[in-house]
DNA sequence: TTGTAAGCGTTATCAA
DNA sequence: TTGATAACGCTTACAA
């Protein structure tokens, strides 16, 4: 049927032995040979079988991509971008979607890993920052990295992309924009993440001299639908803050944790015939397609996912690496940046 | 390290072979022996390994997904679907974005087959529309199922969703809100789906007695600026239709392909200070999330992306099934449907 | 630097 | 209905 090594063995005139050296790039091996049997490989189109190797040496060049994120845009491009990296490195990408509210899910993570025996994970938030989770997975002996905006983890088995310092760019801009009543709508207060955006641009805020108080501040949960609630609270139409809607009292900026919850957010602005950008600004923070096509433009901030995807799977590779291949360089990271769009202006 | 077939057949007092007639549910294990064996393999937890398995009968126990489509909401569909019943029955997805554009993509995505011995691969739209490819993979002795929205393959190997007669209920609800004065921005011609919809769409309005002229239907590329670019070309103000931009001479309803191009005829109605709908209705195609979450939202047309992916993997994992297991059943398949929001109302 | 032989954990062949 | 034995295509001791 298909070329196996024996073939190639037998007409490059080598042992069995001496062109598995070759291909998995022992460097035991003379120049000469490698080159005439990298030949043969070549002219007989010659590529090993993964189910063989894997079996004879426990690997199974395949990454997994553990992910409770339902933002299908995020996952799009860390899948993209991890691909980009795994194919030309012989790797496949499995993926599997989890839920990481359920009691097995650590279990089911696990299994997925087993089953396949997988060589390594890329794990995305927000269930990158499950402590129980990467416990469980470096416990059974699997290579991980996680994608984070915290430095949580050892340096090989983390990708962080500095949100903070982002959400510091930010504060800038609303604050040039010479805004200074601002609302936020964090996410939920449990992920780190929220934190750290809500930490960075409220630092920031506060050394330009801009306080938010207490009722500027509320929890979304980083729905379209916690956006709505969440905006109705921030501009005094819920039935607590009744008659309290009047111009002067509102936020002249609304920044929201993520664009989904900044949609919702320009959804009630519209409902309730307040202008965006004129009346009020709005962010958000993700740059997703939503961004970009709802009117007005969203201001946001984009991450270089595809980035990190990418060097997460380097990390993994140079870590299932047997120790005598080459390793490969990595990328550079790019920081997150703010994208300025139509949906903040002057106050 | 971890249980083996060997350790079952020695526990259980059988040979090997009668262990692997067990796991394969061969009906020619004699009744006692096969709850022996089952009973052993319950109490040592024993599950086969994958690569084993496919090294000795050249299966993976993987499927792929083979796609160029850009939309990674649709994409995400997909994979959720699809997974939901892949692991069920201990599969697993393996992700494979392509450039039908270039010129060696068939071969790579034979190679893609190849490389991990896929059991079987999803191709989704458009690329599910290439005859060579699916040629190829068939060729290959490749198991696959393509989802389209026309039947043009064998019933086995496709899942089609009626996209006409989508587009005829979105006719009529144009036509009963007194439209009939109407444009349309088709998608790329040489795609099946894109004529599909099309034709779905006109022929219902002409069995409505509604007649568009030439100048009203256009092609698009599905794309954002695409949208832009053909709303212009509609709405009569482009340099060729200079000073036409009269009320009297625009369409009073824009249809676009999908929803990223009715996405970008909001853009130009919001940038002409066309008010939608009082002015203009517009719809799309998709229930992209964006739909639900531009101002104003946007009538669209579902497809039940994620039951067709169902569906699909449980065609392929029919066909990979050695002939004496069971067979699984399928699920019924649910229609297109239209979905009403705010961008489009009475003339 | 290269080769020999023994697995890796299954399924398939063929006989009993 | 069952079982010994040989594949499957590769890697890994262990030699040479």
């Amino acid at each position: 049927m298909s070329v196996t090594i024996n073939d190639v063995a037998r007409l490059s005139g080598v042992s069995k032995r001496t062109v598995s050296r070759v291909i998995n790039r022992s460097p035991a091996v003379g120049e000469a040979t490698r080159e005439k049997v990298l030949k043969v490989i070549e002219e007989v189109n010659f590529s090993p079988d993964k189910q063989a190797r894997g079996l004879a040496s426990s690997r199974s060049y395949l990454l997994g991509l553990i992910y409770d994120n339902p933002d299908a845009l995020y996952i799009d491009e860390v899948q993209r971008g991890a691909l980009s990296v795994c194919s030309a490195l012989g790797y496949e990408l499995v993926v599997h979607p989890c839920h990481s509210k359920s009691p097995d899910f650590i279990e089911d993570c696990l299994s997925f890993i087993a089953r396949s025996k997988l060589d390594g994970v890329i794990i995305l938030p927000p269930v990158s920052e499950n402590k129980a989770l990467a416990a469980a997975i470096r416990e059974a002996n699997c290579a991980y990295v996680r994608l984070a905006s915290v430095d949580l983890d050892d340096h090989d088995n983390i990708v962080v992309s500095d949100e903070r310092e982002a959400m510091k760019a930010m504060a800038d801009h609303l604050v040039e924009l010479g805004h200074t009543d601002i609302g936020f709508i964090s996410g939920p207060r449990r992920y780190r993440s929220s934190m750290e955006r809500m930490e960075g641009f409220l630092a920031e805020l506060e050394s330009c001299n801009v306080t938010l108080p207490p009722e500027r501040i509320i929890e979304g949960k980083n729905s379209y639908e916690s956006g709505i609630t969440c905006a109705h609270q921030l501009l005094g139409t819920t039935d607590s803050a009744n008659a309290n809607n009047s111009a002067s009292k509102r936020p002249t900026a609304i920044v929201a944790n993520n664009d989904e919850m900044a949609a919702g957010v320009l959804r009630v602005a519209s409902d309730l015939a307040i202008k965006v950008p004129e009346e009020l600004s709005v962010a958000g923070f993700d740059d997703n397609i939503l961004a970009s096509r709802i009117i007005p433009s969203l201001t946001t901030i984009k991450r270089p996912v595809s980035n990190m995807a990418r060097l997460a799977v380097q990390k993994l590779i140079n870590k299932s690496q047997s120790a005598d291949s080459e390793k490969i360089t990595l990328d550079e990271l790019v920081k997150p940046h703010l994208v300025k769009r139509e949906s903040t202006d002057k106050k």
